[in-house]
DNA sequence: ACTCCTTGTTTATGGTGTAAACAAATTTAT
DNA sequence: ATAAATTTGTTTACACCATAAACAAGGAGT
């Protein structure tokens, strides 16, 4: 979903609404989303339609545009809400999901999870300590995994222009905090994050289509395949797939999550040790190239120059060339 | 899509049937493909509907069901058609795409691709000898990528039990082949060809979404992020993202299909390393696990003996446990 | 000539998101 | 207290969608 019209809203209904202000018949965001995340839980998101979530409440399914700009709104609600569960906590049955969207300013007693709380979709340590980043990021990406099984609709409606909540965000920065102090540099930072976080979602997605289907056609996966037979006649005339096939490929497959899991983190420590082994090395400035004077104490310099670091500045001033994302 | 209803009628029209068979008032099903293709192609797949193609034809809506069984199915034949397009062929304009059907088994003159022809969606060679792998399995990647650049929607339409016709599983076998000999499990070479295919999916769907975005609305993904400072506002809370962003870490963003592409790469290219140095060690039966004498010469045994080698074909016998697929 | 089959059309059903007009109730201003 | 304004939910309407079912017309086989 895109939240095409209107994102400054949707930033509004995220970060600073609160979501439990009931109206006077009884409807209220909170409630809005939590019969829409429990609706496309139990029966999936094509099952969710405006006329659904109101006759659940008790209202028509226009009632909800007062509330709501519209169905793409309410996904992007629907996903910042959902990521802020916490991760040991129960799940979809009703009313247990958390989108508690109090003002961010006002400490609020109920409030939501912050950067680095335990409650967090990102949960709890940051990197621990050199070499540590790998079981950290691991873990959220297992955690992240277990979310979105959870939710099956949630990995297939991540979009590029969805527009980030407090949930969202607080997660995005728990994995970042994870390769911190890798040696990796900002822009790598942002790309591997990247990339775990893609894999979840497409393996997430895989997995809840397998999940979906086998249970709206109620035939699982290997007797559908072993039901091909018309098909597996014409493949032999494939000389490799046929090999892999008699030598047992398909026997006992690879768990594509865990394989795929493994690879990209066996790729991304290739990365970090390459970085590492220049970590010691003369540091260059980030604008000019220029080699920074090591100090060998304190926080280490970035820019050779405070002309440097001024123009650094200027250009991140202009604007960001790619989005913010999970 | 997921060919819910009939896969095997599915199977039947992608390999056996002649799809340029024109009725008696000129439909056809190479027809009705290729004018849902180009509907996809101009105006992506949300816009495809029956009627749509239907009426570009000169036909009602309805007059696509003597044909095709459904929209799932038309999807499924529209995959297998856009698959079997010639890497270096021009490709969206009116009727380009080579949607031939005729039978796997007549050769026919105007014939469709077959495994390891230049043609097929897997390109030109194999395994260009020991360590090319490497650079064929970028290159299929590449080409793959490619082809859902010119066809947005295929991405985000593969299914898990999406029937694979002749030109996709051409296109497997060769990327299969690609890794062959590189003393990879059976299952791992499937496992390694799936995470590369799904990862180059991901990508494109992320991709396609972008472009298709920006078309739509006009405002190019840098404006829109950049317009988001009602967001940005509430971003300053989270140390480590707001130190990345102050690194520069958002001014020149690694691409994520470059960064990803050669992250997965190296983590296979991790394993295979693994896999290369036991090559010449003790190798141990595929079924109970002892060890397999080694004669030195010739093809190296799989089993340990006939009984477990019987073992295995029995094993086989008895169905895959996973689909095949790309 | 008669029947059967193939193929395209018409009609109808039940679904979708949402714009616009409307009605009631509460809040605010006077 | 009274009137105006605002909020909130409902009704109606529209333009789509996939597709089931009945129907009509033409060709092929006998």
């Amino acid at each position: 979903m895109t939240a095409q019209e209107d994102p400054d809203r949707t930033v509004e209904l995220l970060w600073r609404e609160p979501w439990d202000a009931t109206s006077r018949q009884g409807l209220s965001i909170g409630a809005i989303v939590r019969a829409a995340v429990e609706i496309a839980d139990a029966e999936g998101i094509e099952a969710l339609s405006m006329r659904r979530v109101g006759e659940r409440l008790g209202f028509t399914g226009m009632s909800l545009y007062r509330h709501v700009r519209g169905k793409t709104q309410l996904v992007d609600l629907m996903c910042d809400a959902v990521l802020g569960e916490t991760v040991t906590g129960t799940v979809t049955g009703a009313g247990t999901v958390t989108v508690t969207g109090a003002g961010a300013e006002t400490e609020s007693p109920a409030g939501r999870s912050r950067p680095g709380d335990p409650g967090d979709p990102g949960g709890s340590g940051g990197s621990a300590g050199p070499g540590g980043w790998r079981e950290a990021l691991e873990a959220w990406a297992r955690r992240y995994r277990a979310l979105c099984h959870r939710h099956p609709w949630l990995a297939g409606v991540h979009g590029t222009r969805y527009v980030p909540g407090p949930n969202s965000v607080a997660g995005f920065e728990h994995a970042l905090a994870t390769v911190a102090g890798t040696g990796l540099s900002p822009a790598e930072m942002v790309a591997v994050v990247g990339l775990v976080g893609r894999f979840v979602e497409g393996e997430a997605l895989r997995e809840a289509e397998v999940a979906r289907i086998e249970r709206r056609t109620e035939v699982s996966e290997q007797d559908w395949w072993g039901a091909r037979e018309s098909l597996f006649a014409e493949l032999s005339r494939y000389p490799t797939l046929t090999a892999v096939w008699e030598a047992g490929g398909y026997d006992e497959p690879e768990d594509p999550f865990e394989f795929g899991l493994r690879r990209v983190l066996d790729g991304i420590e290739v990365l970090v040790r390459q970085r590492d082994e220049r970590r010691d090395e003369i540091a260059s400035c980030v604008v000019c190239g220029a080699t920074v004077d090591r100090s060998g104490t304190g926080r280490p310099r970035a820019y050779c120059s405070r002309g440097c670091q001024q123009r650094a500045y200027r250009r991140r001033r202009s604007g960001p060339q790619g989005g913010i994302r999970q």
